[in-house]
DNA sequence: CACTTATTTAGAACCATTATAAACTAGAAG
DNA sequence: CTTCTAGTTTATAATGGTTCTAAATAAGTG
């Protein structure tokens, strides 16, 4: 099992509901975003028995922590998540209220000229919001 | 009385409220980043009648929509508020959970070259998070 | 003043997320 | 295999920011 082993490596135990979302987050073809509850949907959808939904909120939070899922900042009344953890930027398309990855070469580097005393920049996400 | 005009030509009426949230939200030198709990608390120090919580959100969804007031896309259990309603950019320090303007010259133009069929660019924000 | 409509308000409701604590399980050691 | 322990899952309750409700109040109009 391929993602057994990812598990053990970040310390985290390959139980079946791990693995099970495992399977469900990172065996695509391409990378993508979602809510919890589109997650769960998900779930509910692939596998036949039923994962709590307070796991759903653990997993999603350790994988996070181990940087296999990154949080995107919007403001949406539901937190969401991206399976694409390289730096990139988005499209937020507001009618929608769908995310659309920018690749890198869309936007161009960014330089941040001002620096803060005794802080490190950590990231830096360019979100672009459309309408109609 | 400077912001009685401001309202009505928004047609908003200038009640004893509004105007007492816009002396908090308007009447400074410099603009401003704010939760609603950290604006009722400037509320409550500077004014001595008591301003009831649902007004002041509905206040500031007010004076959002009519462009007084934005909102910052950000990950926290609280939505922020902006009074510097221009195109700017934002630091983020993760650990004291404090914005910080960018003015554009720190950042450069930002030029997004795709294209998404039907949608114009509303707005176009960098928000840089800070690590110690 | 009389009337209409907007606004304020306390409190309830909503709902995504987090906390709890008991049952279960993976991995290690014997 | 058996035992032991720390990690994990789970149902359910609690939390807390935000929104809703509906009654009281205030603003604007004539
Ligand atoms: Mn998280
Ligand atoms: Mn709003
Ligand atoms: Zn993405
Ligand atoms: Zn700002």
């Amino acid at each position: 099992m391929k993602y057994i082993d990812k598990l053990r490596n970040s310390g985290l135990r390959p139980t079946k509901q791990r693995l099970q979302i495992c399977e469900v987050l990172f065996n695509t073809e391409k990378t993508f975003h979602f809510t919890i509850n589109e997650l769960e949907q998900k779930i509910k959808n692939k596998i036949d028995n039923k994962i709590s939904l307070a796991t759903v909120y653990n997993t999603v939070h350790a994988f996070e922590k181990k940087g296999y899922l990154k949080q995107i900042p919007i403001n949406s009344n539901q937190t969401y998540f991206d399976t694409n953890v390289t730096d990139h930027h988005h499209f937020y398309d507001l009618k929608d209220q769908k995310l659309i990855d920018l690749e890198n070469s869309d936007v161009g580097p960014i330089n941040i000229k001002k620096k803060i005393n005794g802080k490190r920049i950590k990231s830096v996400e360019v979100l672009v919001k459309l309408e109609d």
